[in-house]
Order: structure tokens, then sequence, then C-alpha cells
DNA sequence: GTGGTCTAGACCACG
DNA sequence: GTGGTCTAGACCACG
């Protein structure tokens, strides 16, 4: 998998790095149970520092997303947490999307049939 | 309209204002035309600097969603500038929710559900 | 001649009036020695302030282009002061523009056309 | 380099050196991928509390002159957005200024000269 | 070290 | 009375 930084964008780096390990597992393209590059190999192969890389693990594993342990490094976690809910944060993330999608002026029907093809893929 | 702000969250405050406001117009709850809070009156009312709320409104002002003048101070726009689209950020934004949300187990159609209650209110 | 006002610009009110009437003597529409409408007059008529149009009116009259007196009015000035030169003020103006339309990609002598259609009216 | 502030101008500082900016890009003293200076270090150089630098280089951020990244500071745009037009502005303020041109008695020829010296440069 | 955010307080032009 | 501008000074996240 590969991992572009935006380094002008405004989310911070080992958040985007965060952020597109868990869009490629939902994806399927990391698959559960994968084993995810080192810290080490990660950082220099997009050219940052190891502390950034090692935030957003740490981040991941928190959010229960990743498992590591000393041997394998980390790997794609096999039971995911399923809550079937998205956080508070997502919500009025959302919500602020959806607002500002209205008074655009698409159709919600536009709008949903995004969602599909996000889901979709 | 009663603007609250989480003194906690990573969102800056003059963009929880922002955000607010745009979800105050596109529900409705604040018409078109209607009169805005002067940056004064909106900074006492919520215990915030002038300076933080101005900047919030000067946002506002870039994005089309206020007008301003001297006389009468802040109303939102008659007129808006329907994009019939959202813009890159947005989308970037709704990628990595719905990649979340799928994650998290909930099915497509109460994600769905969930977009139209928002769209709705 | 109407003069129009944008109540949400960031040009004071009094200067758009100055604006306005510079232009239509500049076009012809307004000619030389023409009576201008009252103070009272125009204020009306765009419904502002009498002290905003009169500071416009000074203005125009400190400038050279109309002259006062109590018996006439305001009138356009018959013979114009003919400095053959731009002032500091429009030249550095005229500079940024030129600069940021370099930077748009445009090209002089398209530039140039503008110019000239704007010299025609 | 070298950016100077009138102080007695009424063209608000940070305008001033947003402009100054805008026209070291145009002219090409500032190049391509240039950094710039730091919003401290240009603050202390002229003068002028950071907020106010700051706000400028958020306004060059905004209308795409510059990128920003936290690691480096401010660097000129490498790809220029070319939209080829100028701003519904920039022409009301070209109309008003050939206006008084011509009024002023200079000749159309005079005047295209100026523009080609400006753009020359 | 960098930009970003925020405050308290002040002054200004406009109308 | 309104928004706009500016300062001095502080703290923060990021990398």
């Amino acid at each position: 998998m590969i991992i572009k930084i935006n380094e002008y964008s405004d989310i911070p780096i080992y958040m985007q790095i965060r952020n597109q390990i868990v869009m490629g597992i939902s994806s399927g393209e990391l698959e559960a149970g994968e084993q995810l590059p080192t810290v080490r190999a990660l950082s220099t192969e997009i050219g940052i520092n190891t502390m950034t890389v090692s935030k957003a693990y740490q981040i991941l594993k928190t959010e229960g997303y990743i498992l590591t342990d000393r041997k394998n490094g980390a790997r794609v976690r096999m039971e995911m947490n399923r809550s079937k809910s998205i956080n508070n944060e997502n919500k009025d993330e959302l919500k602020r999307i959806v607002s500002e999608a209205k008074l655009s002026g698409i159709s919600i029907n536009d709008f949903k049939k995004m969602i599909e093809e996000m889901w979709g893929k």
C-alpha cells in the first residue's frame, strides 16, 4: 500500500498516515492480519521522521485498528471492534458537511449517490 | 440562535463559530437576510475575544455565506452561491468518515438514514 | 446619471459616489459645466445620509473635478486640470493590478485590449 | 526581498505586505518554490506585530500564491493557478484608474507604454 | 523553530 | 454603534 503525504495540508502528517491506513483497511487493500511496514521502513519510504510514523501507529493501536507485538511488528487487527455506530466527532463533522452540501444546492439523492460510491470502493 | 463553544475541542474557536453559523443557515434557523449578532454582542455573550469572533465573520464573508456593511453589521446572504458540488476538502473528510463507518459495522442503509435525518432538520 | 451604491462593498459609500461621478465625467455622460444634483436631492434619491453625499462632493471639489457656488450648486468644471500624468496612488494600484494580471496568465495584448475597451467608452 | 511599510497609507499593513509579495512573485524577484522569511523574522525586520504578518501570509495562502508547511515555513507556490482573467474588483479599480487617466489628459498611447513598462519589470 | 490561535485592550473610519 | 486594524504578549501542536 502506498501512502502519499501532502506536506502543505492542514491535516498533520501523522493524521494523514493514520487516515490512509484506516481507509486502506476499510477498502480491503489492507487485509485483516496483514503485516504493516515497520515504522523505520515506512518513515524512510515517505521521507518522514520516525516519531511521526510512530505516532500514527500508536493512534491506530489505541483506536483498535492494529495490534503490535515485539516479534512481528504491527498487523491489521483480526477481530475488529464493531461498535455499529459512528463517534461524536465524526457525527459533528458529518453534520457540518451535510449542511454545507445542502447550501451548495446539491440534491440529497446526488449526495447519497456520492456516499454509495465511496462506500462501494 | 445560541452558539456553544467547546473550549476543549481541537477545532479552533473561530471555526466552531463559523461552523455553527453555517449549520444555522442550512437548517433555516438563520433565515436569508437575517441579521447576525454584532461582533461585540456575540463575543460578550459567549465570553470570547472580539478578534476571534471577527475572524469567524470574515471567513463567512469570504466564503459568501454572509455580508457585512458598516451600518447594519452582518446579515445572512440572500442569494447564496449554489456551486451544486462539495469541495475537495469535504470530499476527503467524507471518504474518511465513510471508511470509519464501514469498519464500525454499521450498514449502508443505517448510514444513509443518518444522513437523511441530518439533511431533514 | 444614475448612481448605484453597493452597501456591502469594502469601498466607503462616499468614495463610491465620488468614483462614479468621476467616471461619468470621463465617459462624457456628465458634460463640462453640467449641473450635478443637489446634495439633498442625491441623498434622498439613493437613500443615503446627506453627510455622506456632501463628503463625496467636497472630495470632488478638492480634486478639481467640480466647482460649487452658493447660487448654482455643484457643476462639472469647465477647464479641467490636465496634469497629463497619474498620481502615485493610482500608479501603485496599477502596478499591483498589472502584477496580478501577469500572474493570472493573461497576455499583455489581452490586457491592453481590455484597457482600450475601457478607454473607449 | 525588502518590504517597505508606509504607516501613513490607508492601505492596511497586512495588505501592503500581501501586495508587495505578490508584486515580488510577479516580477520574478521571488522565484517559484523560494522560501519566504518566517513570520517572526519578517515581523521583527519591519517592526510589525507577528499577527499582522501572519494575516498577510494567510491571505496569500488562501489566494493560492504561497504554501505553508509547519517544518519549512512559507514558500512561493510552484504551480500557480492560471485563471487567465482578472477579478471583478480589479476590473472596477482598473476602470476607475483609466477614467482618471483620461481626464488627466494623458494619451492612451502613453498610458499603454506605462503598462508595458510595469509589465516588463 | 515553525505557523496557528487567542486574549485584553486600544484606536480608527464610516455613517 | 459598527466592523476593521493593530499591538504585546502568551501558549500550543507539529516535527
